[in-house]
RNA sequence: GCCGCUGUGGCUUAGCGGUAUAGCGGCUGAUUCGUAAUCAGCAGGUCGGGGGUUCAAGUCCCCCCAGCGGCUCCA
């Protein structure tokens, strides 16, 4: 919305002729001295949230008018302040709207002159500095948000013996879960430092801040890449397994569609938006639009549901508050593994929640960043089912947090979030699953009964990982708790580095890794013109999980030294001699049953650049 | 977005009114080495960007950008 608001000492108009939008019920004639002139022209972009850009503007009237210490308000609908309108009825309801508001407010006196007609005018301007003023409204930019429902919060921990106990005795312990727990109920942290892992994702050369980008969007260099795309792999090799079916959708939706408008303005989220021709777009912020849009258009029987759709989300854009963004915690631009359930009915929806929720827990076990819960839900949901959150707490394992909400206010009825806990004790939210019974309807995803009768079913969200950045995120996080730090073998850039002694034994070293890579693990040679103590230093600084010296001894014997890094302590180096096909071994067993990618740097390490 | 702190070659950093310090890294040469830094030489900086104060500005002031902390927010 574009004001210009020009302090004058009298404004008055006539209207003189309709135009095909001329709104009938209208004061054709008026005047007002002292006043202060709105001239208003409502824009496509006010559309989206009429009510916020409203109350804005209205905020920004009784202001300037306070400041001039004028009563009397004249609002001018002038559609020449901008080239992009809103419909001539969004208009109309925003000037109306404008009005009531400086009504309702007491102190003004508040003219409106009619929309729609060709109109003369005549206006003074005072001519002082701040007589001549022109703002620019964007909803849900600026201001405090329009008062929202009031909700209540319930909480407290359930135990796997179903027991419920209060959240805040929880507080006091030295766990993870006690973290969440602070977390939830607000505690303040009292450690304020920066996170390890913001160091350690370009330290060890794996994700950089980009700032020819914006806020929040990275830059992958390939170990960091490799890490992502064996992530990737995890979570659809585990999606595969439980029958999901990927597709991939775009990452652009378009804001007239009213499904697309409905959803993205109702959860308010900031988007990034931009034109397209003359179409307002929004980048996704999840792959929701185009897997519902995916069922929309699908004939649905109910003998193949549950149906699971799965699409790794590259990338997911949220328009987060600059302030907000931080390291791989908090993105602009960020991979989520995004599964969506059509479900039959209630029973199916239950039953496939506790599966994925199963999925989540797993993941936090695989990828070794333990994970802790919080179950949320609406007062309903949980009065009606009690037992199943019961139960579900019971499964889990372990005590869960439990958020009880008044009212429901966002699309799910219920939800779970499971977190790792950062080195200051700060949650990392990562997997979740969530009910969502707003959007079949919203997009009009149905099936018929046998009787006929149409179903709007619900529709599970889940992120069996969360998002690939925040796994990441974790196990550096975790890191910080290592005495001796290292990333999972199967994600570790190199699986083996081999350290020639001489020149002479490169050749050899070669021959071992090129057997090493056929066997399908990462193995490099740092062939460089280097001391074997700092090839050896650089090594363990690469965290990389085998170690071995090739030298005149491994040449004549065949037996390899290998210092195995998962069993080393601090300056206290675990060896371990073992043949070529042991450490072939050794490296399988821990690695099974995990995605492989081959090495995506340079096998020699003279070869390798530096980017960092 | 708000409040605060920070920003010096690729990295880590000294300097805090008189046109810039070192180490690592890079390049070149020597060295061919047995488990966390071999030695020497060379190159590399519009001190985040813009404006201002001053005879003189990484150094003081203002604006902007970015990073971090806190707040707010987080489908």
């Amino acid at each position: 919305m574009r004001l210009l608001l020009i302090h004058s000492d009298h404004i008055e108009y006539e209207a003189r002729k309709k135009t095909k939008v001329a709104e009938e019920v209208a004061v054709p004639k008026d005047a007002l001295d002292e006043a202060l002139a709105v001239f208003c022209a409502v824009e496509s972009v006010d559309e989206e949230n009429i009510e916020d850009s409203v109350r804005q503007a209205a905020d920004e009237i009784v202001t300037t008018a306070r400041q001039l210490g004028t009563t009397n308000i004249m609002i001018y609908p002038y559609a020449h302040l901008s080239s992009d309108l809103s419909s001539p009825e969004a208009a109309v309801s925003a000037l109306k709207g404008i009005e009531e508001a400086l009504k309702a407010n007491g102190e003004f006196v508040v003219k409106r002159a009619p929309f729609g007609w060709y109109k003369a005018f005549s206006l003074t301007c005072k001519g002082h500095p701040l007589s001549e003023l022109s703002r620019t409204i964007v909803p849900g930019e600026g201001g405090a948000a329009a008062p929202k429902k009031e909700i209540q919060h319930e909480f407290f921990v359930l135990t796997p013996e179903g027991e419920r106990r209060d959240a805040a005795a929880y507080a006091g312990e030295k766990t993870p879960f006690a973290a969440l727990v602070r977390k939830e109920l607000g505690y303040p942290n009292p450690d304020g430092s920066e996170p390890i892992h913001v160091d350690l994702m370009r330290a060890k050369e794996l994700v950089d801040y980009e700032p020819r980008a914006d806020v929040g969007n990275h830059r992958w260099m390939p170990r960091g890449k490799l890490i992502r795309d064996l992530l990737s792999d995890y979570v659809l090799a585990r999606v595969l397994e439980y029958g999901g079916m990927p597709v991939e959708t775009p990452v652009m939706y378009d804001l007239a569609d009213k499904a697309i408008s409905e959803h993205a303005a109702k959860f308010g989220e900031r988007q990034y938006r931009f034109k397209s021709g003359n179409r307002d777009m929004m980048l996704r912020f999840a792959a929701c639009f185009g897997m519902f849009s995916i069922m929309h258009d699908m004939h649905i029987s109910p003998n193949t549901l549950p149906m699971k759709l799965y699409e790794l989300s590259t990338y997911s854009f949220r328009h987060e508050q600059k302030g907000e963004v931080i390291g791989l915690k908090r993105l602009r631009a960020f991979t989520m593994p995004d599964m969506h359930t059509l479900c039959r009915d209630v029973d199916g929806t239950l039953t496939a929640f506790e599966e994925q929720l199963a999925m989540g827990w797993k993941s936090g076990e695989d990828l070794e960043t333990p994970l802790v819960g919080v179950f949320r839900c609406t007062r309903d949901f949980y009065d009606q089912y009690e037992l199943w959150v019961k139960e579900l707490v019971a499964k889990s394992g372990v005590p869960m947090l439990i958020e009880v909400l008044s009212d429901r206010v966002h699309y799910w009825i219920a939800k779970v979030d499971l977190a790792a806990i950062d080195a200051q004790g700060r949650p990392i939210e990562n997997p979740t699953v969530q009910i969502d019974v707003e959007s079949s309807n919203r997009f009009d995803i149905k099936y018929y009964t046998p009787e006929g009768t149409e179903v709007h079913p619900p529709i599970l969200h889940c992120s069996p990982t969360g998002s690939i950045e925040r796994v990441i995120c974790a196990m550096l996080e975790n890191t910080a708790a290592q005495e001796v730090p290292s990333f999972p073998t199967w994600l570790a850039p190199t699986q083996v580095r081999l350290v020639p002694v001489a020149e002479r034994h490169v050749c050899f070293a070669e021959e071992i890794s090129a057997r090493l890579n056929a066997a399908c693990i990462r193995a490099d040679v740092d062939d460089r013109d280097e001391s074997v103590n700092k090839k050896v230093r650089e090594a363990g600084m690469d965290w990389v999980p085998y170690v071995v010296v090739i030298g005149d001894q491994e040449a004549e014997t065949g037996r390899l030294t290998v210092t195995i890094r998962k069993l080393s302590e601090k300056k206290k180096p675990y060896k371990e001699t073992m043949s070529e096909d042991e450490l072939i071994q050794a490296v399988k067993m821990e690695t099974a049953g995990k995605p492989f990618r081959q090495l995506y740097t340079p096998r020699q390490l003279s070869r390798k650049p530096r980017f960092i």
